[in-house]
DNA sequence: ATAGTCACGT
């Protein structure tokens, strides 16, 4: 009787102990755990993953031999929560070590065991560990697919990681919300939008219409992909509705140029009582800049602190800055630097040197260049930004330096490059490139192209453009820019008066811009196209990025 | 009774 009496107040405690757990009170839980007289398996289990959860991964660990000393046989549990804290602090070797422990014991064949290894190698950065623990999962679950699905996304093998979904439906494997969620994020990164209905129609039809994560993928997909009413309608059909949520279609409608839209759905969620977070204030302090919104910008970067007990960040401040910068004040812009409570970030001094390329200021523009390669000379983007200002003040000179530093360094640059959408397959251009089939007629289409602009005032740019082609010396000239090509193929190969779709890797040079303006006049087609953070709608000579990019 | 995979921004 006592003992049965005994039993039932351990599994109270237990119960209570995961409560707070759940609730994400630690500080109690742990005190709970530390007072409890009779802790058993289930009890140390319950606050380790909470420990987890909650991201006190040195805690953690801290728990984890005392506990094996308890229960030396292993547990299935505990090392897949302990595998998740090494895929939480990244730490590979500790990741093994488990790995080795688990399979030692005997527990490293489990099924959850499994599926935590693959995520940690792949957030570990060790995809073929990952692989090789898939292959050798005797059943492959759904949670295992969903977990090496992501990790090939993550890692940028978005081909690869959309033809494992496809794997995965052949292999009569069940699909769920998650798989359906990581796939619509893959095709969000891929040229293709028949990939993205296939899976929004797979979604609705398996009931996960209603999924928060699945929909608001379906958001940021539809936005991302120039179709921004779609995702409104996503977004309106939503039955609940997170922060993520509304965050993707005010970065939708801000990335669209359509900043007084965003404007108003940032108002909408705080009416209906969301808590705007950092990233909130960056999509509508981004959309307000864009479209010119210049009070709105203001009134709002000052609410952050005042009403929402946000604090606005580096990347709040670059908000800013181009704000100024689009308006011409570029001297307002540097003395917003100035006044930030921080040390001025890289971004901030992209912002100005945006503003300073635009507005032809390169006395302050080559000041901000030259912080910004101060700060982080082993980062990439720096020495891109500073090629960026070489190249647009035709410092070719500089601009080879730059190239020749950046070598050494054994930094890669990836060439740029443009992906269009042609009869639903996706075709990927390089800059003066001539290994596409077609590319003959290609080339002498953009010569016509440029003569037919010519005639409407086009001045083709004498500068060369050393990111684009570090290698391809005929290249250097922007006449074969890889959006060109794209864009003569388009032209090539679609009806009159479908518009094109196109998607760059990197951010388009200004002859391209201009050029690009021109050819909706003479073809008399809407060209819209995307780089890694806007939109350009051209139409009739105009672009909706107001030639500010 | 306790466990694993997903969506927004840089």
């Amino acid at each position: 009787m006592a003992v049965d009496r005994l039993k039932q107040d351990q599994y109270i405690r237990n119960r209570v102990l995961l409560m707070h757990v759940k609730c994400g009170m630690m500080l109690d839980a742990r005190k709970l755990f530390e007072e409890m007289p009779d802790r058993n398996i289930v009890s140390w289990n319950t606050i380790l993953a909470g420990l987890v959860d909650s991201g006190e991964y040195r805690e953690a660990f801290g728990l984890f031999l005392p506990m094996w000393e308890e229960y030396p046989e292993g547990d299935t549990r505990l090392f897949a929560t302990m595998i998740r804290a090494s895929a939480g602090v990244g730490l590979i070797s500790v990741g093994k070590q488990l790995h080795t422990c688990a399979l030692k014991i005997g527990v490293g064949e489990d099924i959850f065991v499994s599926c935590t290894l693959i995520d940690m190698y792949c957030k570990c950065g060790s995809i073929e560990d990952a692989q090789l623990v898939f292959d050798d999962m005797p059943e492959k679950t759904t949670v295992g697919w969903n977990s090496i699905i992501a990790g090939y996304a993550l890692h940028g093998y978005t081909e690869e990681a959309l033809s494992m979904y496809y794997e995965m439906r052949d292999s009569g494997a069940v699909m769920d919300h998650f798989t359906l969620s990581i796939v619509v994020r893959i095709c969000t990164r891929l040229a293709s939008r028949k990939h993205a209905k296939e899976a929004h129609a797979v979604l609705i039809r398996r009931g996960f219409g209603r999924d928060v994560v699945a929909s608001t993928a379906l958001v940021d997909f539809y936005s991302k992909w120039g179709r921004i009413e779609d995702a409104r309608h996503v977004f309106d059909g939503m039955p609940t509705k997170n922060v993520i949520s509304w965050n993707a279609l005010i970065h939708g409608y801000g990335n669209h140029g359509r900043g007084e839209e965003a404007v108003e759905i940032f108002v909408q969620m705080i009416r209906r009582g969301m808590s705007p977070n950092h990233v909130s204030f960056l999509g509508v302090l981004a959309a307000c800049s864009r479209s010119g919104l210049s009070e709105h910008g203001w009134e709002i970067f000052q609410s952050m602190s005042r009403d929402h007990k946000v604090k606005p960040r580096a990347m709040h401040y670059a908000c800013m800055i181009e704000l100024l910068g689009r308006q011409g004040l570029l001297d307002e812009a540097f003395a917003l630097i100035r006044s930030a409570p921080f040390k001025p970030t890289l971004n901030m001094w992209a912002a100005l040197l945006t503003a300073c390329r635009v507005h032809q200021n390169f006395e302050l523009g080559k000041l901000a260049a030259e912080k910004l390669y101060g700060m982080e000379p082993e980062k990439l983007s720096n020495y891109i930004v500073l090629l960026n200002i070489y190249n647009s003040s035709g410092n070719i000179k500089e601009a080879a330096e730059v190239v020749q530093a950046l070598r050494k360094k054994g930094l890669m640059m990836r060439p740029a490059c443009t992906w269009i959408d042609v009869n639903q397959s996706s075709h990927c251009f390089l800059s003066g490139n001539k290994s596409h089939a077609q590319a003959k007629e290609i080339f002498q289409k953009v010569d016509e192209l440029m003569a037919e602009i010519r005639r409407l005032g086009y001045v083709p740019s004498q500068e060369k453009h050393l990111l684009h082609d570090v290698d391809e010396r005929e290249a250097q000239f922007p006449f074969y820019h890889s959006e060109k090509l794209a864009v003569a193929f388009g032209l090539l190969n679609t009806a009159d008066w479908t518009p094109l779709e196109m998607v760059q890797s990197h951010r388009m040079c200004n002859d391209c811009h201009n050029a690009m303006k021109l050819i909706t006049m003479v073809s008399r087609r809407e060209v819209s196209v995307r780089d890694g953070s806007r939109f350009h709608h051209m139409k009739d000579g105009n672009c909706s990025c107001g030639d500010y990019w």
